[in-house]
DNA sequence: GCCTAATCGAGACGGTACGTCGTGTCTTCTG
DNA sequence: CAGAAGACACGACGTACCGTCTCGATTAGGC
């Protein structure tokens, strides 16, 4: 992940015993007891090495995470765009209120504000891509007219996922199924007339470039 | 606020100069580098004082943060329900991202985690009144017609706040104006056929309180 | 004792609690743990009714320590100064076996090293008198014929008191009845030939004033 | 000395900065105004390594008086049992009256009180192997026939040593030279006729260890 | 199948901050 | 108006982690 040395010789016991250690600890005493000495001393893992292969503390616990995150919230195409973002929402609200990925997300998000370089990978390799993909799929969805054509969809995606960050972040409980899917309606009803406000052609980008040249 | 032995011979004194210079320190270093030791120094405070009137820096950072926060995002009623929420949402939006209230926030968010008096407080003083005003303005002007009458309330003042804070926390850039625009815009959208998804009559409870009661 | 200002105001009450509450707290924890603190909320009363009769914590165990003492060894006059100096010198390692007086004393003499005020007091009300009574008690044995005439009395009274002091300080066990006699009874025979070493008419002198004065 | 886990990898420079550091300061603000605080920041080292090689202030303070102590105070033999006693005695006299020695020696002797490590080791490092050689010196006088057989060796000791003490711990001026002289040979005078008190036989026994045994 | 260099465990080190305790001063309220 | 109650600034306590740094002892490749 923000490894830096690449190396052949680098030991794989390590590396999993480390991760392992990371999440198993995570569980037992909550994102914020965890420490880069508890992690090495549970790990049977030196300090060191650990410090070889990993900038912090959130690095270890973004890898841990980010290995079992990808697998668990899947972007498929059934032709029905609403059950389709149901399905994606759900696998996400789901892995977010599950010990110990939900606190570790939340311990993730926490350092980002005062870690730039963890902030930067959680963008690229985590957020991004999976905007992108809902983008992507929202998209498919506009070619085969279950969307209308000038609709705003990052925007759309960010009234997804909004909530569940929402409610993530300030430790109310999550959204239940029937909720997600009152959600994804309201969203898929709100771009109906979207031309008004966002005029046609407005591209799909991701926000954090920028919003005012996706509008007028 | 979450100061337990409330006093009447309280110095206001040091009340005063702990939450100023906490605030100051957040900006010139950073919430993660501002420690209760820094405080108690920047304020000629003891220590004890802070400790016996806060239980964490994050109590302290949120007692500070919310007297600016409440005077900053006014809740009015113009009669325009949409100009209402643009201006709340545009309030709350510039206030995120303005030092030092933006990092403050983003790391009492953080320490929300680890610490449940914190939670709670964060909820009970600060989300949770603000919330329920927000609702409160939607049901005025649902009882005005400028709303359908079996609206989702709750969710609607969700789909505003979470992008909000979809970018704070992920350290996006904060919406620009047009872009609350928009997202007012596509959420009374939302709730035009409401009906649908939540019949009339679901209560504007708030959600950490539970859905499935507020659907069927 | 090193009492300040003396009040005819002054409650009685305060000062019993505050002499009782030292001894009996000296007794539970040791010396070492007896703070102003515990006296005072011990004894039901202010910190600064504590200090504003005594300057130390030394000073009120001083006082309540010297209240027992001067009761429990008496200095009298049998006329056999052998038994006199055993029953003298018996009584004072009784009591400084005997909690909470041996601890109290040991506290006293730790705080007299970085305690100016408490070191004057000490001497001037305790060791002194007592040390000024023993010679006396010898030069009356040796007004009798009992003591040699050129005998060095301070250097003896030293020699009685070393080994208690000893004993004291390094927490070695108290001298027995049988080693305080042997011990006594080695001292007079010291004073035998004293008047190779120390020339007749050495007088009973306080040594803290000096010795080269006492001696040739 | 007091070091409880011996390593090779202890650093060398780390311990000589400590113990210098330790000694200074007593000079300079006096044993009460000492703290670990205080020496971690002038040797330039952490406190947690002061903390890991000694339990307390007075282990390291011990482990640097006896450093010097022990060169301080030679036993040697010159055929003269008064000479060499005088020797012995003036050399504790001069280092117990020398800053920072004295000083530290008193405060060591103040926090033997409440802290039973360090009254062990106190006794085991510096007090007993002391004592013994004194006593091993007095047993040799006794083969030469400078001392008559019986003399209970221990008891002159105490004797010896208790006057020294007894000055110290009370701040009274030391012994000068010719009242050291005038103390051993008043001492060496106490022990002719010892057959009295104690009898032909008894053993040099460090009194620490029961007098009653060494008495009939 | 050696050899040699990277990697490993262990853990000492200089630091910074923690949260607690005691000091001696002070202010405020009560009997 | 002395005294209890206790807030206050100060400073040290002993602990926990941080991130850096030696140390031998494996443990792979490349020869």
């Amino acid at each position: 992940m923000i490894t830096s040395p690449s190396s052949l010789r680098r030991s794989e016991r390590s590396r999993r015993a480390t991760l392992d250690a990371a999440l198993e600890l995570c569980t037992e005493k909550g994102y914020g007891r965890v420490t880069i000495e508890a992690i090495a001393a549970r790990a049977g893992v030196s300090k060191k090495t650990i410090y070889r292969w990993w900038p912090s503390k959130g690095a270890v616990m973004l890898e841990a995470f980010t290995e079992v995150f990808v697998g668990a919230t899947p972007f498929v195409d059934t032709g029905d765009i609403a059950a389709d973002l149901r399905t994606h929402i759900n696998g996400a609200v789901k892995m977010v209120s599950t010990p110990p990925y939900g606190p570790a997300y939340a311990g993730i998000l926490s350092e980002m504000h005062h870690d730039d370089d963890l902030a930067r990978a959680v963008l690229e390799q985590l957020v991004g891509p999976r905007f992108e993909a809902a983008v992507g799929r929202l998209r498919g969805a506009q070619e085969q007219g279950q969307v209308p054509a000038g609709a705003d969809l990052p925007l759309a995606v960010e009234m997804l996922y909004g909530p569940v960050y929402y409610r993530h972040v300030l430790r109310t409980p999550a959204q239940d199924e029937a909720t997600v899917a009152a959600l994804v309606s309201h969203v898929l009803r709100s771009l109906a007339g979207a031309g008004d406000a966002a005029p046609a052609g407005t591209p799909g980008e991701v926000p954090a470039q920028g919003d005012a040249a996706a509008r007028s």
